[in-house]
DNA sequence: CCTACCGATCGGTAGG
DNA sequence: CCTACCGATCGGTAGG
């Protein structure tokens, strides 16, 4: 009686209607975009629905739960960050090229795909304690390349040797992180000249000569 | 039959219950405390009459609607800000010793009044439009200050003379405004030491000699 | 401040 | 995917 489930085998995607994977995408997509508008707890199901043509309780064929969208969300806010900067990591270059190239790539999500972005940044903590979690593993996994980079510069003299870098990475995701918050309403429109501006700040500071300190 | 409405005159309160400015500044303390730890909409305002002690229909003798509480969260939230860096920049001393004075100083009252700052921060987005933008002006007043101070240091020629006011006042507030999202669960518990050392590495970018550009 | 109460909406289920 | 529906909760009002 009891058949082998066909979604347990990774590879055969057997017996499932085709859409079903592109379907959940694009109600990802509109989650994403009223969970960023709204708020998690403001944004209504009937909101997303209404953006798909589709009736509410008809979400629930694709998603568990609300929750379950918001998990979704949040996990595609971050994952692209990660792959992005381990491939700068281990890729060629000194350490200051790699930090100007973490910190642009750091914010190229944030055009391409706000909405998750922002979700992600600003939603992550109404998920339930286990996929919090889980999502925040990502989340230090990130800060870690940051570090990584950041120690690779000090080790190879390149760094000031008083560089702080689990401070310094505190700073940098925060000014980085903060982009969202403006963008959109300031004048010059060109994320990547301003992150630029941000980068050669950063580096001018960790690149120069200790100077003397509390002198007036 | 109408008579004149004695909570027209400012200076004087008579004939109202003396608690009642009090009572709602305790409100608003309870709210704030919800709407930092939910969001705005997930907070009830059954949780914040829990809080108190109080029935939830009762909030409504002090605030006219759950909107007013979060207005006037908000608004206790920024006006501290504008406040010390006001008095900041009209002191003494030199262009890097306020700019410093104002980092810290903005961060004291993410310890202070963490839950209105978080509310601040986090919520104002869900304000009706009309005290959004009040609420925003204020912001702004605040960033127009740190563009003044990193303005006289240019003309002073302490700052260096590339520096843009505009996009480095972002930096900053980015990273200090990063700070209510790790503050908490960092190992490093000093918020002073860690924004000193933030100040020392925005100064250090800012008094930096300009160096080449593009040199591997 | 309380009691009593309401209309609206919300996330989610049953069954097809 | 839809129809039909539900229990719970929510912000807010009336009247004292």
């Amino acid at each position: 009686m009891r058949q082998a489930r066909p979604e347990e085998g990774a590879a055969k995607r057997i017996g499932r209607p085709r859409g079903r994977r592109r379907r959940a995408a694009e109600i990802a997509d509109a989650a994403a975009q009223v969970f960023a508008r709204r708020g998690y707890h403001g944004a209504s199901t009937q909101e997303i629905a209404d953006l798909l043509g589709m009736r509410q309780a008809s979400l629930y064929y694709y998603f568990p739960s609300k929750e379950a969208a918001l998990e979704e969300v949040c996990r595609i806010g971050v994952e692209g960050f990660v792959e992005s900067a381990l491939a700068i990591a281990a890729g060629g270059g000194g350490p200051a090229e790699k930090l100007t190239a973490l910190m642009t790539a750091h914010t190229r999500p944030v055009e391409t795909r706000a909405d998750y972005v922002r979700v992600f940044l600003n939603e992550r903590r109404h998920l339930p304690v286990d996929s919090r979690r889980r999502i925040g593993r990502k989340s230090r996994r990130l800060e870690r390349i940051f570090e990584a980079v950041l120690k690779e510069g000090v080790d190879a003299g390149i760094f000031r040797s008083d560089t702080e870098p689990r401070l310094c990475t505190l700073a940098i995701l925060g000014m980085l992180n903060g982009v969202p918050a403006w963008y959109g309403r300031e004048k010059r429109a060109d994320v990547d000249g301003i992150v630029a501006a941000f980068a050669r700040l950063t580096l001018d500071g960790l690149l120069a000569a200790p100077r003397e300190r509390g002198a007036g």
